[in-house]
DNA sequence: ATTAGCACTCAGTAAACCGGAGTGCTAATT
DNA sequence: AATTAGCACTCCGGTTTACTGAGTGCTAAT
């Protein structure tokens, strides 16, 4: 994504579309070469503001809406811009401070972490949070249990390494003495604890075949209660979004139209999901897609900061925050790149937990 | 709230009242006295027609926006319109299968019923979808369980009669053996099974003094669980939303700035939620609010549709849908009424389940 | 009581009309 | 050669004006 630098772009002309682009992101105005001439000391009068930018606009940092009208950044302005933000701002003591006391005032279970996140990122971005769960098949089952409810209803509690915790009732054909059922749940456990969730769910379902009759209607009923549990066409990774209101406050989505179609996109989660998967996969860190960068059309108009978060080594999922291309970059990306080192050592956290 | 008929307001012009609501929910715009000669056979002419209109202005139902307008019905007059709906409208048989497919496929414990059912109010009315959860106070526990994770967390699962499930993971001072574990599990569910929930809690945190010196430390625990699972700060009922987004579509929010503050409320859901409430306090059926009738004033530019629902005889939540007051009143009723018909039978379902 | 007819009102749209912000260019200045 | 002052030009956005047509209310005729 790195645009490379062109040497033409000599350190005036930079601090010059620094300028306008901070100068945009307050006003949301075009900027013209006066408003530059009276807030920033460059020593230079409007006249030759006029010749750099009308340079810049020539090179494709900028671009004028109309004739006579002040200049605003292009797509690839705000690329330059952000990668010229060499040195990140890091997040205000006072921010870091809110933010772990947010995540320790809530659950400490994964499904709660993940929406708090998402609202979090909205909270102090004012735009849209979102956060991609930990693939299931990262993730390794540390306890499997089953809970009689009475009658033929059981409880089925999967928790996994990092703090994942699943349950599900299942109603059975026929009722259970609790007796049996602990000793499936021990069966069970040994068997399947430390394997990768998605393994769970495969090894119950095939390999019946291979075990001693003794243990046969175990594993007849694990299989029953496990296509129940894990719910097959539910999705393993899940899209978490806070803060969709905020997209009206876009100041770029003028039209109803334009608010109503980025809307459905963000509704319809399985699209935005599988963008970050992708982020995912193509490795970490933290990546800025500006505008047109997006390959999905209908977020032409926004820009996406994300970072993946891992669990121990492993990338496992992702978040960040969708804004308009008028964003302040600077503190979005130290908001992002901060929350995601805290999401990364409370996961850490989880795993070292383990027995 | 129900308007009682004027006998002055003669069939005749209820039937051209209706006529115009009618009219005007379809299409959104002001009825002209060619309209309604047209479309619909009153064998009457315009002049006739606009004298009537006329009236049903002075009496207060219907309004125009201006001088040289057609007329638009007032609050007034969708209330008489709605109350006039004697036979309301039952589920179109597809669409009350539709939504116990959608049930049945989606998972049996509470909480995904909750989404589920926002969901489906949204999606099928297209607007946007409401569910106050069950009181606390009015769910009795059926079992409580704890679930050793090894080294000094527990997950604490609470299973109350109706299916409402929570669970929570809390980290303990000193770790616990599991034979411990199971010993208090059980002592802990023979003490409290059957009480509220909202019981269990004072239960736990007052009566220690009470015990046998033997059960003392079983119950130092259980408080201390109890605290964090109980999550005192939570409230015990929680509404769901589904559909924000649609309110993008209203055709009666045209600037943002009303879009914006009913967005607010909508997502600052406690306020919505202590409306609902006052509403299943007040008893039980199906009400309709429109427009101003709303104590809110941000809710005076919308309708609200809902009905509170039963868990045998008590009503325990509420659910229901917002909406434009251009709404397709008939339709929504309809709706409202059969999902609540739907989730009681569910509910009782649950409760009858029990051993 | 109903209706035909007509004068009147007014939203909404289009056309015409500025004012001003901001540019690009040229010629003068350093 | 780079910078700057000065000026002509452009075009957005807001305002005024004019016009159309839908729809009314009223009166007089049926």
């Amino acid at each position: 994504m790195r645009v490379l630098q062109k040497e033409t772009l000599e350190n005036r002309k930079r601090k010059l579309l620094q300028a306008v682009i901070y100068q945009y992101v307050r006003t949301a105005k075009p900027v013209g070469s006066h408003v530059i001439v009276d807030k920033y000391n460059f020593g230079l009068s409007s006249a030759t503001v006029r010749n750099l930018l009308s340079d810049l606009e020539k090179e494709g940092f900028l671009i004028q809406p109309h004739t006579s009208a002040g200049r605003v950044p292009t797509d690839k302005g705000y690329r330059h811009y952000v990668d010229s933000l060499l040195e990140i701002q890091t997040l205000a003591a006072g921010e870091e401070e809110r933010i772990r006391k947010e995540y320790s005032a809530r659950s400490k279970e994964l499904e709660g972490m993940m929406i708090s996140t998402s609202h979090m990122l909205s909270a102090m971005s004012h735009y849209t949070g979102m956060v991609l769960s930990p693939r299931l098949d990262k993730t390794l089952l540390r306890r499997l249990q089953l809970v009689s409810l009475g009658g033929n209803q059981i409880l089925v509690v999967i928790v996994s390494q990092n703090g994942l915790i699943r349950h599900r009732v299942v109603t059975l054909k026929r009722p259970l003495p609790s007796e049996r059922l602990t000793a499936i749940s021990t069966i069970l456990n040994d068997r399947l604890k430390g394997l990768p969730l998605t393994e769970v769910r495969t090894q119950i379902l095939d390999h019946i075949e291979t075990v001693e009759q003794e243990q046969r209607d175990a594993f007849t009923l694990a299989r029953e209660l496990v296509r129940e549990a894990f719910d097959l066409n539910q999705p393993d990774q899940e899209l978490y979004v806070g803060g969709k209101e905020n997209i009206i406050d876009f100041p770029e989505l003028n039209d109803f139209s334009q608010l109503s179609t980025l809307m459905k996109v963000v509704e319809e989660k399985n699209l935005l999901a599988s963008i970050l998967e992708k982020e995912m996969k193509k490795g970490g860190g933290l990546t800025v897609k500006i505008g047109s960068e997006n390959k999905l059309p209908q977020l032409r108009r926004v820009s996406l900061v994300s970072s993946t978060y891992k669990i121990g080594e492993n990338a496992v999922g992702v978040l960040g925050i969708l804004g308009p291309r008028r964003m302040e970059y600077a503190r979005m990306i130290a908001l992002v790149e901060g929350v995601t080192r805290i999401v990364n050592q409370m996961l850490t956290r989880f795993d070292a937990d383990v027995e």
